[in-house]
DNA sequence: TTTTTTGCAAAACCTTTGCAGTTGG
DNA sequence: CCAACTGCAAAGGTTTTGCAAAAAA
């Protein structure tokens, strides 16, 4: 699963055309790719596999972890699924057919904000004239300081 | 060692001012602390903790890893030291009193780019201004594709 | 029936921790 | 001498892999 690159997401807007992609692609609707779609579409945000495994606080079955990896990875790669890394700890994994989002996440208190591609398309317009790379933060976040730890860490060294 | 927070580089232009710092700061200098500050002033350029217990492809004494990653968290801590993590894979140190770069690496090839902080200037004004958020690129870089990828794919998706 | 997928167990990878013994000051 | 530090071994957290058994199609 090593984020090498990104599926282009597919259209599917719930569970049972997710299913129907999965058949498309000659790939089988095992129970336990079940569980892990189901779980996903159910939650509508980003799960860790250890989540998605033990069924979500108990509300859905719980499965095996392994399969789970395999079964992201393998969902991941039709384009059901799409992953991202929040710091360190387990990789967040959601539903792939809605719209993107990038994320900042704050050094200091860890808080996470999720924001509409556009809102960072001047940004990205600059870096990419400046270097030539085209930078994305959907799968790694903006790192840095959030307004609220910004600010106190300015009032810090002011003083 | 989680990223916490960032101790301000101290001064330390050679190897034996690093030592002079330790002792200022009542921190002995043992042999193994010698050891993982040598091989980063030696090497000058990030590391794993693995390479420098292994002593840098056999070029200097190697150590146990254990007492390496307490020793680079400890001079972390006294601002000898900074790492900073590219992608997956372990974690990168080198010796603080360089000046900071940020940098940029491409997902798809996983080539890495530092950069002068000033040259992202503009960049990190835009993301402030729009979030209030204070972007850093030392610890974690810019993902995203670089000029090379970022072309591959515009060809690519243009045919 | 045959190919895919599962579940389990084990390993891999990076990092941290406990502890008894050693060492630097 | 004694607090700081080491080396070793073991464990922790996340993800991958091998393989025989099970289940889709």
């Amino acid at each position: 699963m090593t984020h090498t690159h990104v599926a282009p997401a597919v259209d599917a807007p719930d569970f049972d055309s997710a299913l129907g992609v999965l058949r498309e692609q000659g790939l089988r609707a095992s129970s336990a790719r079940r569980l892990v779609l189901g779980a996903l579409y159910k939650a509508d945000r980003p799960l860790t596999a250890e989540q998605i495994a033990s069924g979500i606080d108990g509300q859905m079955p719980s499965s095996d972890q392994a399969s789970v990896y395999r079964n992201l990875e393998t969902l991941e790669r039709v384009g059901l699924v799409r992953h991202l890394h929040l710091g360190h700890g387990p990789g967040l994994y959601v539903r792939a057919d809605r719209p993107e989002r990038e994320y900042l996440m704050c050094d200091e208190c860890g808080s996470v904000r999720a924001v509409d591609p556009a809102s960072l398309d001047r940004a990205r317009a600059l870096i990419l004239r400046e270097f030539g790379h085209e930078a994305h933060f959907t799968h790694f976040p903006i790192p840095g300081l959030c307004a609220k730890c910004a600010k106190a860490a300015r009032r810090a060294s002011t003083s």
